[in-house]
RNA sequence: GGGCGAUUAGCUCAGUUGGUUAGAGCGCUUGCUCGACACGCAAGAGGUCGCAGGUUCGAAUCCUGCAUCGCCCACCA
């Protein structure tokens, strides 16, 4: 088989000698390392705020596993950093660890086997017995002890992601790296909350809470979920002094907590029993019935009970219809084991100490007994209120917490989101809409172990009364930041002074994981440590995250932003879609069809990837898709080989635009100008995807069509003069198609950059228009002449497809008939047509309806 | 109950202010080893643009209603 290869001058001319057989294999290390060694995205901090451009990135849950949903929308913030980049920004573009808050103290408890207790003092000598596979029952260890076990087992983690981040290709500057549990996110933390303190933005309140019965602690609203869940509709009979009230309840094991009735002050059946008591059934206690709006004539039989807490209905209820409190679920999610004051002592005991579901059948079956049960329970479905990582459903205690004040801000919270500019536009809608459903302040504190503690500690009076009020409350100094009231002294104190009368005592909880989260600008841009550095970064430019976490991340981060410095806290935030399976149905582990990240890397390279990520538009659920990847993989390949080919003909050699005098070639630059226009308004617009497929679309084009028509004269067919016209264009396209690639394929445009340039093809400038003016004005071009080339070029091949004929056949007598204009635009690519389609003779006749005849050489002279 | 998306070829999706025969890739069919690339090249088949109305000279695109799917929110006795 016979194969040119390429002659002796060409090599010698070469700036760098291009591969033999270009590949892709080991490229992410190869690059991946000259990155690092090279500082290729270090940021510059002696940039000014107009110059930087910066991203306050997601921080992954590190105790969470990898997902392939975190490879999709990181390498979307990452194309549009890359854009920035080049465009001329100083790039800030940090990466933190979000090793905060329950999914790692779970994973530590699997992990090691242990559980946390607060009671039990630190062991410094305590060694884990188990590193996975821990058995079920679990050892319980000294907070203290807990935390170090999550700081261990977190930093492991941690490297996990970051080389997944690395081989990925993510431009982050890694020397900008933080742990939303590290001192600097504590101290960033709780100086935050201490001054919405200090102005007022934050309290305590002792008050109903929703609890979560398993992991003991309160929620916020933002983390509930509704389930639907298996019920009962119970009809019980209240005691009048006429007659009975019926009532219907989903929860009659409440019936103990039962305050007062309620229905709504219009309805007629009720009215003349408003102000007036029934005895409950079973329990004795008399409550009174009372009107109010919320009671909803229509469901069940138009009046309700109301417990002391079912449901948010009812903590409403309480609140405004200022109802005593008879409290009988403890935190525990158990039955209280003494009987509210007034409540029937007997009745009670049965369900004392019981499961909410074990007390339901007990009371069902005794006022069974009793015939105050009135026919069988209606089984219904019907939401029921969750906390999203718990298992049962959430019940309401009363407790006392820290709240970030939301509701009277609404309208502020507002604005600020309209300051941001949303991609895509109508995710905005969902965080109006949540913003306007709120229905109670924040709750940020936990009853956790690992997480930030509240920097505030509390006087005992000589009582031995924790005194909660503003006088009894120390809070720590800025200065001191941070601090654990657990282990650090407050002002004033010695250590022995704790936990006892006339001492001191420090706050026991620890914030919520999105208390630290929301102010991840402020921890990245150093806020108030170096603000030197903050101002050169805040407000943001961008906050890309997915857009389930609206109500969670991006609200809270809203919240903080607006308290304390009363500016949105960027100027843009990208949503990015879901990963759903092939059907369509949203990934889970459950369903074991999880892929893990770095095995989908290594199988299909990070290039291939990271384009099926950049081909998902903003915030579009996407199908994991890995024909979509070998569709990567195919544009990487033919990136390398068609580089290596343009380099082979032009010799790498320098060009100046000014050399392309050849029609076909200025209508190729001038495609070219456009092509850069659009991909810079998609990507400015945030639209990488956009970009991208232009990009791609433009670069095949190139290969099958332009390359082909020019590749002759490239070689010298028509002269020195027209070949060096064909190298600069080559040589222009193919540069600038190299950096247009670069932010989606980032390993191998550095690859085929590397073949004719020097330094990283990231720290090239992105193309711009005016990159192809000649003497100041876009270069003259017809595009007519390549679009009427390419056709003809395409009837030829067509005619020799049609015969079944191989490309190289001579075409012996090509006629044309088209338009005089088109005719004549293709009288100005005529050799290139007849180069590259081997077409020996042309005919040309005049027609308003395109078509041709090609004549093709007979079989034998072919030969 | 309120809101937001989506619905275009077998599959995954473009279609940017309404404008000539609706596009791409994958898959499929038929061919082709021309001086880069068989992880390639060429050509081809394949769609009444969810349904029903309306506006317009002209609608995948605008308006109204409906259907299906998905998501967000909701005080769910």
């Amino acid at each position: 088989r016979w194969r040119r290869s390429p002659g002796p001058i060409l090599v010698a001319a070469m700036t760098t000698s291009l591969p033999e057989k270009p590949t892709l294999d080991g490229l992410e290390a190869k690059w991946g390392r000259v990155w690092d060694e090279e500082g290729t995205y270090l940021f510059d901090r002696s940039a000014t705020r107009e110059q930087v451009n910066s991203t306050d990135t997601p921080p992954p849950t590190v105790s969470g596993s990898l997902h392939v949903g975190h490879v999709f929308s990181y390498t979307h913030t990452d194309t549009i950093a890359r854009f920035q980049r080049m465009s001329g920004k100083k790039v800030f573009y940090p990466m933190g660890w979000d090793d905060n808050g329950l999914p790692t103290e779970r994973r530590v408890q699997n992990y090691f086997g242990v559980t946390g207790d607060a009671s039990l003092p630190y062991d410094p000598t305590w060694q884990p017995k188990h590193r996975g596979n821990a058995p079920k029952d679990r050892e319980a260890i000294s907070r203290r002890n807990f935390i170090e076990l999550c700081e261990e087992l977190t930093t492991e983690d941690e490297k996990v992601f970051e080389s997944l981040w690395r081989r990925l290709g993510l431009s982050v500057d890694w020397t900008q790296t933080y742990a939303t549990i590290d001192k600097n996110s504590q101290r960033v933390s709780q100086r935050a909350f201490l001054r919405m303190v200090n102005r007022d933005q934050a309290y305590q309140l002792e008050a109903p809470t929703l609890w979560d019965i398993d992991f003991q602690t309160a929620v916020a609203q933002a983390e509930l979920e509704d389930r639907e869940q298996p019920g009962a509709y119970h009809r019980l009979a209240f005691h009048g002094a006429d007659a009975d009230v019926f009532i219907e309840t989903t929860r009659p094991e409440l019936l103990a907590a039962c305050v007062a009735l309620v229905a709504h002050p219009d309805d007629e059946r009720y009215q003349p029993l408003f102000g007036k008591t029934v005895r409950t059934p079973l329990f004795g206690v008399d409550v009174p019935v009372k009107a109010h709006p919320l009671a909803q004539p229509d469901k069940g039989s138009g009046i309700a009970m109301i417990c002391t807490f079912g449901d948010t209905t009812d903590v409403t209820w309480w609140r405004e219809l200022q109802l005593p409190t008879r409290a009988i679920i403890g935190r525990n999610g158990r039955i209280l084991a003494d009987a509210p004051e007034g409540v029937n002592a007997e009745s009670y005991a049965h369900i004392a100490g019981k499961t909410v579901k074990q007390a339901q059948a007990i009371v069902v079956e005794q006022l069974r007994e009793s015939g105050e049960l009135i026919g069988d329970p209606k089984p219904i479905t019907h939401p029921v209120k969750f906390y999203e990582k718990g298992d049962r459903p959430l019940e309401i205690v009363t407790s006392r917490q820290w709240y970030v004040r939301t509701v009277l801000d609404r309208d502020a919270l507002i604005t600020r989101g309209r300051e941001v500019t949303w991609h895509p536009a109508y995710m905005r809608t969902r965080f109006e809409n949540w913003v306007e459903g709120l229905n109670g302040d924040w709750c940020i504190s936990r009853q956790r172990f690992f997480g930030v503690p509240f920097p505030v500690w509390y006087r005992i009076d000589e009582h031995g009364e924790i005194d909660h009020t503003d006088a009894g409350r120390i809070l720590a100094s800025e200065e001191s930041l941070p601090i654990d009231p657990q282990s650090h002294t407050p002002p004033g104190y010695t250590e022995d002074q704790r936990n006892k009368p006339g001492g001191f005592t420090g706050d026991p909880d620890v914030m919520d994981t999105w208390a630290t989260s929301s102010v991840s600008p402020q921890i990245v841009g150093r806020w108030e440590d170096d603000n030197d550095l903050f101002k050169r970064v805040f407000p943001m430019d961008l906050r890309p995250q997915g857009h389930d976490i609206i109500r969670t991340w991006l609200f809270s981060t809203v919240v903080k932003s607006n308290a304390e410095h009363g500016v949105a806290p960027w100027a843009n935030a990208a949503m990015s879609g879901w990963i759903l399976d092939p059907d369509r149905k949203k990934m889970s582990k459950s369903k074991g069809n999880v892929v893990t990240p770095m095995a989908m890397l290594e199988e299909n390279g990070s290039d291939a990837v990271r384009y099926w990520a950049a081909s998902a538009r903003p915030g579009v659920d996407t199908a994991y898709d890995t024909g979509q990847m070998k569709i990567g993989r195919k544009l990487a390949i033919k990136i390398l080989n068609a580089s290596k080919f343009v380099l082979g003909i032009t010799n790498g050699a320098p060009t100046s635009i000014t050399q392309v005098t050849t029609p076909v070639d200025r209508a190729m630059l001038a495609r070219l100008s456009a092509l850069v226009e659009e991909a810079t308004a998609a990507f400015e617009g945030y639209d990488y995807a956009r970009a991208l497929e232009r990009t791609e679309t433009f670069f095949w084009d190139f290969c099958d069509n332009y390359v082909e028509l020019v590749k002759g004269r490239a070689y010298g067919a028509q002269g020195p003069e027209a070949a060096s016209s064909a190298h600069a264009t080559l040589s222009a396209v193919l540069e600038t198609l190299q950096r247009l690639f670069a932010p989606f394929l980032p390993f191998v445009t550095d690859e085929v950059w590397s073949w004719w340039r020097t330094g990283s093809i990231h720290a090239q400038s992105w193309p711009k228009v005016s990159d192809f003016l000649v003497d100041g004005a876009p270069v003259a071009a017809d595009l007519a002449v390549y679009d009427v080339a390419i056709d003809v070029l395409g009837w030829v091949r067509r005619a020799k497809t049609e015969a079944k004929r191989s490309m190289k056949t001579a075409v012996t007598l090509l006629a044309i008939i088209d338009t005089p204009s088109r005719l004549a635009s293709f009288g100005e690519a005529r050799a290139d047509v007849c180069e590259a389609g081997g077409v020996a003779e042309v005919s040309l006749a005049e027609s308003d309806v395109a078509s041709y005849i090609a004549t093709l050489a007979a079989p034998d002279d072919a030969a």
